[in-house]
DNA sequence: GCTTGTGTTGGAAACGTTTCCAACGCAGGC
DNA sequence: GCCTGCGTTGGAAACGTTTCCAACACAAGC
């Protein structure tokens, strides 16, 4: 429609050459104030803006971050890449996302164009990291890396909780209450490293506590629990008194279910979940769950990369004095986030099970 | 790191010209098989991917487009990008994502780095669309555009549900349970074009049914509801028995915060949401609510978007023929989206009012 | 007056691609 | 044996920018 504007139309506009125009705008080299004053004016008069792809192709660098989460159905991911979203534009970043759905083809394929478009660094959360191919494309790439939510690789910086360890704590709280049998509920376990952690973590955790080591129940992706094997794992002899769930998002849809098996939570059985969505605070019982901050971790993750990325542009600017000072950029590995349980009404007391203090667990979430 | 290959790597380690590997990893124009033989072998050997920087600068096509949501937070907007996501990728395009937070300023902010990186189109949701200075700016650059969730503004289409006609049905829904005061409780008042939609429609709708006209009660972002005007409406004589929340989030938890001033849901208080969120079901009692497709809408909004950006590049092809037909690509005016009213147990009879159907609307969900 | 320096300017190359077009080799028809 | 035409090829321009560098004007120092 209307005609696009480029540097050279300014510069017949105001009577100059391009260098001039670019010079000016860039406010990078001098020129005489009467010049400066011809070129902006032009540049507004005409509404000039600078064409980012010509400005890229010479300049190799997009200012841009690609950004691959799983899925924005998770609240978890949402957040953390609406943060991560916000942090970047703070820094003058834009961020080109990608969901791959928990599919490692589509994974790979979404990769493959995030290099294409040149992006100057990724944040990515891949359903499975150890030795993933895409992943050592990536590094041999020598492409600014920052993982979200995985477990740091050797290399790779990373913003991530230590799954082992909160989940151990579940354990513990499980423990606490009397809890003797209690079960993993994992929804995707076969595609995920975060299931997994949890999972053993939880196992351990249990373990050491002296319970018996949990069930581990796999539900495929639908929320429907109609058929679920949960169900006659909570009545009879021997029935669980307390789920561990991967994730808030499958803790709420247990609650609900449980609720029309005729099932009292915490009364018949303890729920846990573990991430600690807004909508886990909504409900009624509450959900007690291993509380981490999301938006912190995709400001977090932003910070990393953008950091690694500045660094990557300064060596290249002044090579000459990066002699004695390391080659390769440290690569900070982040330690793992801060996490927190909360305690909270869906978890209580062992059902007929001797307690310690099992009474003060029902007490409001702090 | 590794030495960035480029097309002309290529060409001389297959002996050739730059324009005949072009021609030959393009599938456009003709090669002997022999030449192509050789292109593809040093390709691969080489391990060379284009880099769209330069195919965009010069084909003036980024198969880029932009999307602009006000928040990840809200699931309807996180399931809409997904899909919408999706959907792009499939038609080979990518996306650029950004949150305004509900601030204009943000807006028109994003709106202009995104024009800047030279988008092949656009789809957005505003806070406000009518007479929007950054929506006239887009017009004017004749890039095509498509709204998501915004009520259609002249020529430029929308993937949108008629908010008012099914805050109407809220209200007939209401009544048909013999509510007479009700509430509007919005959480954005000042900054939704939906939220004063929805208001509207149900203010209507209420009045169309012999209903009072509905309290609008503002809240601000916070969820935490101790201090919120609400309870003061719900006790004591002429008090409301039915909340229309302007959305589920919101919803669920004013479910909450009822269950902890001691009131039942919905043998004190019914509680109406608006879209459809999956959370919705998880909990108990279940919400009752105005259910929209928002990963529907997302699709809906990047076909007609991208079909949009072809129809402009078949027109820069083949000007010849255009003689006839329409110059202006037609801009699909999308009708509005389906949408169904979900009852559910959220909401119930009103509390010691004469209904005429009332005892069925317990039932389960459709 | 000539050199030296400083401050301002614009031409041109480069970034990686697509595509126009001219050139070339070669077979077939006369 | 020459012209035509076709299939194949590569040089070069163009996309919009940044930046190197040479050119220029002009003042100051000798």
């Amino acid at each position: 429609m209307s005609p696009v504007i480029t540097i050279k139309d300014v510069a017949r506009e105001a009577g100059c050459g391009i260098a001039t125009v670019s010079r000016v705008l860039n406010k990078s080299g001098a020129a005489s104030a009467e010049t400066r004053e011809r070129v902006l004016d032009a540049a507004t008069r005409l509404g000039f803006s600078f064409n980012e792809l010509g400005r890229s192709l010479q300049s190799q660098r997009t200012r841009t971050i690609g950004c691959l989460v799983p899925s924005l159905v998770n609240p978890v991911f949402a957040e953390a890449v609406q943060d991560l979203q916000k942090e970047a534009l703070g820094a003058g970043f834009q961020v080109l996302l990608a969901c791959s759905n928990y599919d490692p083809a589509l994974e790979a394929d979404a990769l493959r164009m995030l290099l294409a478009k040149r992006v100057d660094g990724i944040v990515l959360t891949l359903s499975s990291s150890a030795g993933n191919p895409a992943l050592e494309h990536l590094r041999g790439q020598g492409l600014p890396l920052c993982m979200l939510y995985n477990s740091p690789v050797e290399g790779v910086p990373s913003a991530y909780v230590d799954n082992r360890r909160a989940a151990a704590q579940v354990a513990a709280e499980f423990a606490r209450l009397g809890h003797r049998r209690v079960a993993f509920l994992a929804l995707r376990f076969g595609a995920s490293d975060r299931s997994h952690e949890r999972y053993e973590g939880f196992r351990d955790g249990c373990l050491a506590a002296g319970l018996e080591a949990p069930e581990l129940i796999e539900v495929d992706e639908a929320i429907r629990f109609e058929d679920v094997k949960l169900a006659q794992r909570l009545k009879g002899p021997g029935a669980l008194t307390g789920v561990f769930a991967s994730n808030d998002y499958l803790a709420l849809s247990v609650i609900g279910a449980l609720h029309d098996l005729g099932l009292s939570v915490p009364g018949d059985v303890s729920v846990v979940g573990f991430d600690g969505i807004d909508m886990g605070l909504a409900i009624r019982p509450r959900l007690a769950t291993v509380v981490t901050d999301a938006r912190e971790m995709g400001r977090s993750a932003a910070q990393t990369l953008i950091g690694m990325i500045d660094a990557q542009g300064a060596a290249t600017d002044q090579p000459q004095n990066s002699q004695k000072s390391p080659q390769k950029t440290p690569s900070p590995e982040l330690p793992g986030m801060a996490f927190s349980f909360r305690r909270a009404e869906s978890l209580g007391p062992a059902r007929g099970g001797g307690t310690d203090d099992g009474q003060a667990a029902t007490s409001p979430p702090s």
